[in-house]
DNA sequence: ACCACTTCCTGTCAGTCTGACAGGAAGGCT
DNA sequence: AGCCTTCCTGTCAGACTGACAGGAAGTGGT
């Protein structure tokens, strides 16, 4: 405890963006090419440092995702995921991130032709792989934001931020079926999800076309947690490890 | 896209601790009272800045928890929270705060004598009375991180944090009803929390007296998510209306 | 028009879980 | 021994879940 004159020291605070949609039936992260070093061209996720010392942080987060994932925020999920700040993550001094989780419906295909236009669609499994080189600690932010989005939809509405404002039971069974990587049963599904109170809503006698009888479309519900939840069937790769 | 020199922006690394316990069946905070300016005398969540550039920001939690709360963060859960970054939150500049949420067991009674002795404990309710001064935004983090031991009491296996090593199961009753603010039947309590898989685990055949049947003893199971999870129940509060 | 095929949706049924309630077990105290 | 306290085991009806069958509503082929 010296008397000396002691002044905090202060950090570069950037934002990351863990930008999940579903495209193939399968779950897909935006990463971007880094054009910089450090990690120039390694895979990252999309963002960047505050733009200036006034700038508010979940602004920051919707710059970035019009910036360089060339999304608009409005109507689209964006929660604030978790804090990285490691000494060292970043060899241009001390960094700390925050890092948000953005869920995109499936419908905006092309992401390029935008400012940064080298950004892609990856499914995570692929971002994820042994092989595939990602910048700083963003494989663990990934991680992460999986993992958050997978709780979230036991307990909350955020299935629906996958779909299109109108969708049917079946596109939103997939969401479940992609993000927990499970197959569910479509009957009782359809039972579940439409015993759950204020989840969907039926969206007018509109029909839709496709291949086999037409389904009813509905739209998100007015509640955003779920009572009762959505229960995820236990993963048979989930063996209990006892720790001593 | 400028081709001046731009060096991003710079701000102040601060953590907070929103350190929760169980006493007298209450949940309580631990709460300072502010020594310095901004809002000198006010209360406020321990926390302060990083003490140096190479400080890791969950070292930073650990330390404030031992200067401001004396407590070890050994055998102590501690878990990143949120970020508050609102420019204009600090009136010193532009401080962004990192808040964590500490789970300590009963046991630890006398907070104070240690370097910052001016700490109480504080029943959550009266903390965020409508008459109690909070420093800063630290009434938002407080309800933050209650709700989040609200949320994680139903899936994970926070409960038995309140509680000392060894617990009867009454015990981790009271940590359920007092945070979630519900009164549980204690039948259907004993049967729920024994048939969870790896929740609690019996610890030996000792007992524990206090004045009527003694009590068996349990110590935390070795799962730390529960399937299934704890339903809580709704709160009366909550009505619900069904529409037709 | 009819059939084959696709997808969507409704029903049934047994096992399990939940909420409500009764009553016995094991201590201390007078 | 009684009486009080607290702890713990049982029972039972209703709700929920997982597994499975089969009808409804479209399209396309012949």
């Amino acid at each position: 405890m010296g008397a000396d004159i002691w002044t905090p020291p202060t950090v570069l605070l950037a934002v990351d963006l863990v930008i999940l949609t579903l495209r193939d039936s399968r779950l897909q992260v935006l990463l971007v090419e880094r054009g910089i070093d450090p990690h120039r061209g390694a895979l990252a996720l999309p963002g960047g440092f505050l733009s200036d010392v006034t700038e508010d942080i979940p602004s920051a987060a919707e710059r970035e995702l019009a910036e360089e994932a060339g999304l608009d925020a409005a109507g689209l999920h964006l929660e604030q995921l978790s804090v990285y700040g490691t000494p060292g993550r970043d060899p241009r001094g001390r960094v700390v991130s925050v890092a948000y989780l953005a869920i995109a419906p499936r419908l905006p295909e092309p992401v390029a032709g935008t400012d940064a236009a080298n950004a892609w669609w990856t499914p995570t499994d692929v971002a994820l792989a042994d092989h595939t080189r990602l910048a700083f600690d963003h494989r663990q932010i990934i991680v992460d934001g999986i993992e958050r989005a997978r709780s979230k939809l036991e307990s909350s509405a955020l299935a629906t931020a996958f779909c299109s404002p109108e969708f049917t039971i079946t596109e939103l069974q997939q969401v479940y079926e992609a993000v927990w990587d499970v197959t569910l049963d479509p009957r009782n599904f359809y039972r579940k999800v439409q015993s759950v109170d204020g989840f969907i809503v039926p969206a007018g006698p509109t029909r839709k076309t496709e291949n086999g009888r037409p389904a009813r479309l509905f739209r998100a519900g007015p509640h955003t947690v779920l009572h009762p939840p959505m229960t995820r069937p236990p993963r048979p790769a989930d063996m209990a490890r006892t720790p001593a």
